[in-house]
DNA sequence: ACTAGCGGGACGACCCGTTTGT
DNA sequence: ACAAACGGGTCGTCCCGCTAGT
């Protein structure tokens, strides 16, 4: 009972590092056991099974992700929310950026009521709800909609992060300023779509 | 003898039924060959391994795509892209739908150089261009970062339609609309950008 | 139409190119077929199975060398056994030697009963007897264990030129006169000889 | 629990009895370690794979020649490579004999720089500069020359004894006897040496 | 007489996630 | 904490048949 807590924080730190650079299916428990340095007994013994160590690994990336929101200093909530996706962008110029852990982790995981799947769809319910409190709060109308666009752009550009070329020109602030920018006209022209 | 067509399409269905819904590594070629009723033999007759079918698979997916946008009625610009989103938005809301099939297959193929990986940059390639052509035909200043924008949003839509409850609100056309009005002064505020 | 010899010309030759290069069982029929430019059928049509190419290749191997001993210019006896084993060493020093096809061959079929192994017995049988009528014509004395012993060496030398550095002296003349070189004295002294 | 020794120990024993009756691409690892009776695991945690027992078996086979050479009683040199090649002789008419298992791993493995090619060629390079040695110490004169010849006289006695009837009369002693005995004149005749 | 392609099933080496004993 | 066991799975190749089309 000692000295638990390294052996599992060294579990989970090489879990983390491999299925994020390789894939889920791609890493067998023998790499990450070794790469831990930990007997396979005590892999067993911190984790039922394969499927809890990558619940564990996506729940600590969204407690990571939430963590630095809270972080983030206080400013208006408009500003917060430019703050939020100069994070993302950040985060996509990294060097070995890889994508988003979490729409990786779900393209292995087809089952939508799979622990890893909950857990992946808990973030993103609370990233989704994070933006929306924001815009409500900026006194946004149709905070919900844009809510649901500026996910859909976050997503989409840790998308574009991994898969495109990094010449692609750095587009993620005056995207926010436009998804943001709804003029009455163009929120709803009669008969459009309801977002 | 049930199914008359050529042993390859048969392979290549049932590769892309099964790919598709379950992802690459979580399908083995003893299904495929079994789906598809045809001897192992045959599959490498075909194929020179599993990836030359991933492969094969994703440059199917992406001839389908053009295809589609090639059938689009003729209409102005500006309309052709909200039709394109509107085909984005159906192909979501598609019963079994489990993502953007690039999307997904990348997140199994960390290294960018492998022949998969460079299909799927292939594929976006095209789109972005597709987005962009229609955008300067349309007149718009700022195609090619407009086009980025739409590109980012098309990922993230499907991204949050295979993740996201449906009952997410369709945001798709809106969104759109907001990314295209790009108004002079919100375009390039000397500054503002970030890259 | 690039080869026009008959079918089965052109797979032996790729069967004996490929089976002495990399061994009988390192080399599949559908390797032999494909580099022979021919239908499997065609392949099983002359030889009801792969053993029967494998029997055919060592048998062929032994007309080669048989045609090659019947070549040999006329001498006395004793300068013949010494012209053989000039063949010999001359056929050790080949640039892709790989030792002798018969040697091999054996390596790789346990069975004695087996038709390759007959065919090896008979070729060795043929090889011994034309060294023991050598040395009858040169009135050796002791000529059939002297060709045993000839035999031997014959086999070591090739083993060695396959196994061995290049940079082994050449000592096979000086080895086959002092194998020849039996005095009466060394032939057989009383209780010496082990069987 | 029928035999307790360890696990590496029981697969090197089957795959040792199994290589050598079979041949080593005739035997597969599952046979091997169904008849060690081991987990496949076991096999692949003390093998990283199929090639590294066949080294180890090769190396267990020349250790076990050191050691019956080392366990020979003291004697003169000379009488000493007689020993030798009664041992030689001796094992060539073992009931199940095979042929020497480094020529026949070696017609099997047809790049020499593959370890077990490596394996095979320390062995020899050990048993040459073990009859070098004794011949030196014997006084003899061209003990090298001679030694190869002796090697190669070994490896021909034991191909004999494998492939050709046992009927064939024994004839190593007799053979060593006169390949040592290189009278001068025999030894270096101006000119007549090949290479 | 030859070709092209496909079917078939066993087997090749190797790795999977998991459990047990020590 | 380490070795071993376990059964089934991975991709790929084996040799051999068969049909259909020249």
């Amino acid at each position: 009972v000692i000295d638990e807590r390294p052996a599992r924080s060294r579990l989970l730190e090489a879990a983390t590092r491999l299925f994020y650079a390789e894939g889920v299916h791609a890493v067998g428990v023998d790499r990450i056991i070794a790469e831990a340095g930990v007997a396979k007994a005590t892999f067993y013994h911190h984790f039922p099974g394969k499927d809890d160590l990558v619940r564990a690994y996506v729940e600590e990336q969204s407690q990571i992700q939430r963590a630095r929101a809270a972080r983030l200093p206080p400013a208006p909530a408009g500003e917060m929310v430019l703050a939020i996706f100069d994070i993302v962008h950040e985060i996509g110029q990294e060097p070995d950026y890889r994508g988003c852990p979490f729409v990786n982790a779900a393209a292995e995981y087809p089952d939508p009521a799979h622990p890893v799947r909950q857990a992946i769809a808990d973030h993103r319910r609370w990233f989704r709800g994070l933006l929306r409190d924001l815009l409500v709060a900026d006194g946004h109308s149709e905070a919900a909609g844009t809510a649901d666009i500026l996910v859909a752009l976050k997503d989409g550009i840790l998308v574009g992060s991994y898969l495109d070329e990094s010449s692609a020109r750095a587009i993620t602030r005056e995207a926010v300023i436009r998804v943001m920018a709804c003029s009455p006209v163009a929120v709803a022209p009669p008969g459009v779509q309801t977002g």
